[in-house]
DNA sequence: CTGTTAGCGCATTCAA
DNA sequence: TTGAATGCGCTAACAG
């Protein structure tokens, strides 16, 4: 590997003037930094990173914390930060970790791999002040969490509005009973559309009912099963996430039933998998690749110094595919 | 930020013993080793990772590369590797390149921040010989690449295998027109799968018929359609990947027909996705997260001096769903 | 504008 | 078994 020292000896300068010439950080002259950057071109240099961060305490890298990378939405997650961070030079280490424990740990270990920040999506711990000793003082900001975590910067969609949204949708179709199933409850997340759903059918001076589920295909498949076999079943749901919307909308298929025949549907997120099941989730979309690249800028910002606690709140608007109909 | 400096002194060791004790490489007395660790746990010190990389030239992280992050396939295989990684000290460092200039771009960013060496998904370059270069001398494991890197350790599955089973499944359910969408002509997995599925249908004395495709959606979709229209429409069909198998399942629902009952649709890969689709997709299952891990495994080997190229090969099983029945 | 001098935090010689 | 010295490759302060 050709360094700088190489790159200086051939430039015939010193070794601080090469890299001065390189960074573009200090004052040289605009000859010699022509012709430094010329030799290094010509050999390909790239400046070894790894004593870049040691000398300047800056790594130029982000740790990226997601809960559960097998779940579609922290995938496209992952595509928005990663990208966002290339094109602003910085690498991303990416980490899953679901429970508490190896949360810390994880975190630990890109502290110590000197990342220079950290994106933190959801809160694995019980409080922010417990996520914020595990960044260990380093900038962070967290996705998809606005309640718990008011001191610290966060990156997140309007989900009273968005659940909202979805709850309009029905009621314009003529849908009278509408059910909601929810996520986990206690999670910010879970109460906020729940939130917004209950806001928006009380307004229409209709009775919400909330299921609770967990996220998961089959949450989603046992509440709408449940539902339907309860009294006064629903003509229409909405739920937490895109995942339990297509477990109920499997669910009401599994029975002989018919989508959005028996039972319109809508979901949320707009993961790319509501596009392919058939026919196509109608749902509450939110730039989900956008929620990284923002949580990528909001740090990078932090990074250059500006220590503003900020919301970012990105906006969601109604995707109508096909599981959503007139009622009957 | 304690350093190795603050434990030494608190244990009246020179910073060496103190490195040598919390390493454990080099002679030290058991008596130190067991007083320097203990003071270096009741404070949580950490090595500075970084200067660690730059002192031992190791930086115990892998760089991995993948071509789409939003096909769902590569986060189920980053899963796995990352996991891998974590059980074995290494971290991961993320990067996503579709073509073959970002891809030397991403690998030499990679190898600046000192990656021990690379995981490759599949060959974004024309040649193994230009990966090489690429990867800088860097041990480096391919996956899911096999005839055009016969000189690189390799993981992959047995497509040819693999595809036999999916037309014998179909072929003991009756069928005899059994069509198959392929992936992109020229790339190794295409072509083995194409192998492996027009072995078995003519060992059956049947014709086979290959449609082109690309891996996505609506290449098989347009693939069905294109088949259904024409003359002799197959009355089931293999595919290259889940993802054609989805669309192509989609295309027939759409225009009204039934899945299995006009069609029977065998996809390959055994995404997450696969499992959530109604009917559930019969596909050739491949252990997608094992991929990563065993690319992993390999890469640790080789890290660790054992130069043999080496390829690991792993088995694929049918897992019947509802997208095959028996032919009318 | 440029060169010299010091580290960054650790691992690893070489002596003792 | 331990300590002192050296260097990984680079950036950053301080002189000139």
């Amino acid at each position: 590997m050709t360094n700088i020292r190489d790159i200086a000896a051939e430039a015939g300068v010193s070794v601080a003037t090469a890299s001065r010439a390189l960074t573009g950080k200090g004052r040289v002259s605009a000859a010699t930094v022509e012709r430094v950057r010329a030799i290094a071109q010509r050999h390909r240099f790239q400046p070894n990173e790894i004593a870049r961060s040691l000398s300047s305490g800056r790594s130029h890298s982000l740790g990226l914390l997601v809960p559960d990378i097998t779940n579609p939405f922290f995938p496209e997650l992952m595509a928005g930060a990663e990208s966002a961070a290339k094109a602003r030079g910085q690498t991303i280490l990416l980490t899953a970790a679901l429970g508490a424990d190896s949360a810390r740990e994880d975190l630990s270990v890109l502290r110590a791999r000197g990342v220079d920040g950290f994106i933190v999506v959801g809160n694995p711990f019980d409080s922010a002040e417990q996520l914020r000793e595990a960044a260990g003082s380093r900038p962070l900001v967290v996705v998809d969490r606005s309640e718990s975590v008011t001191d610290l910067s966060t990156v997140v969609t309007d989900h009273v509005e968005g659940a909202a949204l979805a709850v309009r949708h029905l009621i314009e179709l003529g849908h009278t009973r509408i059910a909601h199933i929810s996520g986990p409850p206690g999670l910010d997340v879970t109460d906020l559309r729940v939130a917004g759903y209950e806001r928006e059918l009380r307004a229409a001076g209709l009775e919400p009912r909330v299921v609770d589920g967990d996220f998961t295909v089959e949450s989603g498949a046992a509440a709408v099963r449940a539902l339907l076999d309860g009294p006064a079943a629903p003509s229409a749901i909405t739920t937490a996430n895109d995942l339990a919307a297509i477990g109920a909308m499997n669910a009401v298929l599994a029975r002989g039933g018919s989508v959005p025949g028996d039972l319109s549907i809508v979901g949320y997120d707009d993961i790319v998998l509501a596009a392919l099941v058939h026919p196509g989730l109608t749902t509450v979309a939110q730039d989900i690749g956008e929620l990284g690249a923002r949580a990528v800028e909001e740090l990078e910002r932090q990074l250059t110094g500006d220590t503003d606690v900020r919301t970012v709140s990105l906006s969601t608007s109604l995707v109508e595919r096909g599981t959503t109909g007139r009622a009957s």
